[in-house]
DNA sequence: TGTTTTCTCTGACATGATTAATTATAACTT
DNA sequence: AAGTTATAATTAATCATGTCAGAGAAAACA
């Protein structure tokens, strides 16, 4: 037994694929209702299913969106964001939610150049691309010759080439975080990031940050900027650091909770406790700040509805809709077990 | 400017479109050098990329393999495992990386049902399938219906329905956990897991407990096994049952990392101290594992190279390979902070 | 009844690549 | 130089679907 075609409906229903094809594409003002009968049981009866394929070919649209992820490298070996950082699962997640809801497949890609990107578009016909995480310039510059519609995340510079994004306000977020800090009376807060520079999301907390610190009226000498990568490692990294070079801070403000849980790993281990000898605070609210011990204080951003956002964002663009603003998700903070007052 | 088709290279190559198919698709002894490289040069000038879609339709495969993941409600709400499981996302991780080495795109889907899978591969001519997760058996029982290539993970049911498995030795992984346990000392330890009946990994898992609770010599009565989600609410859960009815208990294998997680939380909450007070083993060994503190002993098993092993297996399948047998990857018990001998 | 209008439905072509069948070219033989 | 092979390149059908001009039928009107 072959596979069944329109050919085969429409032998069984009694008329032509033209037919078929316009009531299965309930194209109206097509068909009487008595043959749109026929052939929907012809349908159920052979249990057709129509091949997205042949119709992608025909119509130059895949209903297929690609989510691409970059491609990292571990001890010089190749691996995914995805394997190592939940940021990516939640994320992706909320979008083949929505997509499927709106009748669209997923195509998940690590790539590591717009060349690679490119090629995947090409080849597969995709109708859009959400692009998660960090590149360098040159990829969001090359981003423009691909002519799909493109959401990123949390990127800053999407407008310069022209497409859409979903992010959140990182500045008052960080802002949040800082002024939580200081409202429990920390005068010694560190700032642990990756490179400033390197995205304008690390920017933007950092102006928040120094909003905060300021309006505290706290000394900016006192109050470090520690640098690494933005992961477990790096948070370890900069455990040891503070441990060494900073035994005034009181709190530490992580630029995300990855990070912040290498610095209480490393402070569990060192013997000083959380949060009566080091409150901490994160950024992202993963589902694992629950599960660790205490329970990591955070600004809470919603990262599955972000994906669901970026998803509606994403086919709305698909779709030609045109004069599409980029969202902006709320942030809010939680208060869990990894920050204290320090007064009294 | 329009699509770069074969059409396009074949004209600024000055041959016909079936000779750059050949020389595209490296076919020997059909092309003459000289025509070969006028046909790459020109594919190379025109940037022409091939469209999947069309080849797709026209050889009857897509180079598409789909990753399914059961679609589960939290809440009442839809939710995908992977978002709040990072197995998920390792072994996807591991799956996606070999699929393209080895020239396949992966398409993701949560999925409920079995029509629902069937209706993924005719639509989008998927050439196999990494199934991961529990279903109920009907749906492994309806498996058969789908006519291509499908490798399972973690699933003892495999042969019955014909398609092959990757998992570890799930009896002898528990077999070590317990023995770790019995060895430092401990003479009532608890059992965490969801309903053993449900999967055969649990069965297993409990035969291993058994026997090594047996060469002990260990009273089985003493040795409760308590019963709740494969999640860390069930682990939770787990925590406050041991408090409540299990004080004789002085360690738990736990089934899962997550659950083991769980656990350790609550203890942590009532002032219970790990390893000191109550020795926890987890397993699979995830890699948030060594995010906690303590970090959590458990039985490594590469969920990664899992996901590799995964994706070769099911792309010789597609290749026709025939005798191909299940893997079974190795575990291996790794020592960290949450065990502790009670002797002395 | 004859003509026009409206409404269904069909047939032929298009989509981009593969491939079997066929023709053209080159390479030997004698 | 003609005939025979071997090799290279082309033609045309095929895959499953969508599109659209137009055929045919029914309905409306004169």
């Amino acid at each position: 037994m072959g596979k069944i075609t329109m050919k085969d409906v429409a032998k069984h229903a009694g008329v032509s694929v033209a037919t078929v094809s316009n009531v299965i594409n309930n194209i109206s003002n097509k068909t009487t209702e008595a043959t749109k009968q026929k052939v929907l049981s012809s349908v159920k009866e052979l249990n057709y299913k129509m091949d997205m394929t042949a119709r992608s070919l025909s119509i130059g649209k895949s209903n297929l969106i690609g989510i691409f992820i970059p491609e990292v490298y571990e001890n010089s070996a190749p691996s995914s964001l995805l394997k190592t950082n939940p940021f990516y699962s939640e994320i992706i997640s909320g979008i083949e939610y929505e997509a499927r809801m709106l009748g669209y497949d997923i195509l998940i890609s690590c790539i590591h150049s717009i060349d690679h990107a490119l090629e995947l578009v090409n080849k597969r016909m995709l109708d859009g691309l959400a692009i998660l995480g960090t590149y360098d310039t040159r990829f969001w510059e090359d981003l423009k010759l691909v002519s799909v519609p493109i959401v990123l995340i949390d990127n800053y510079n999407y407008e310069a080439v022209g497409v859409n994004n979903v992010g959140i306000d990182d500045e008052l977020g960080a802002y949040l975080a800082t002024k939580h800090l200081t409202t429990l009376g920390h005068k010694h807060i560190a700032f642990a990031t990756s490179e400033v520079g390197i995205s304008e999301v690390n920017e933007k907390r950092f102006i928040g940050f120094k909003r905060a610190i300021k309006e505290a009226k706290l000394d900016q000498i006192a109050c470090p900027v520690i640098i690494e990568a933005v992961s477990f490692k790096g948070g370890i990294t900069i455990g040891h650091r503070l441990l060494k070079d900073h035994m005034e801070v009181t709190a530490v403000f992580a630029i995300a909770d990855i990070m912040a849980l290498g610095i209480i790993k490393i402070m569990h281990q060192f013997g000083r406790k959380i949060p009566e000898d080091l409150s901490i605070i994160g950024f992202d609210d993963l589902s694992i700040c629950e599960y660790t011990f205490p329970a990591l204080t955070t600004i809470r951003q919603d990262i599955y509805k972000k994906g669901v956002e970026v998803a509606r964002l994403l086919i709305k663009k698909i779709d030609g809709e045109l004069g599409l603003k980029s969202q902006e998700l709320p942030v809010e903070l939680i208060v869990r077990e990894t920050t204290k007052s320090i007064l009294r």
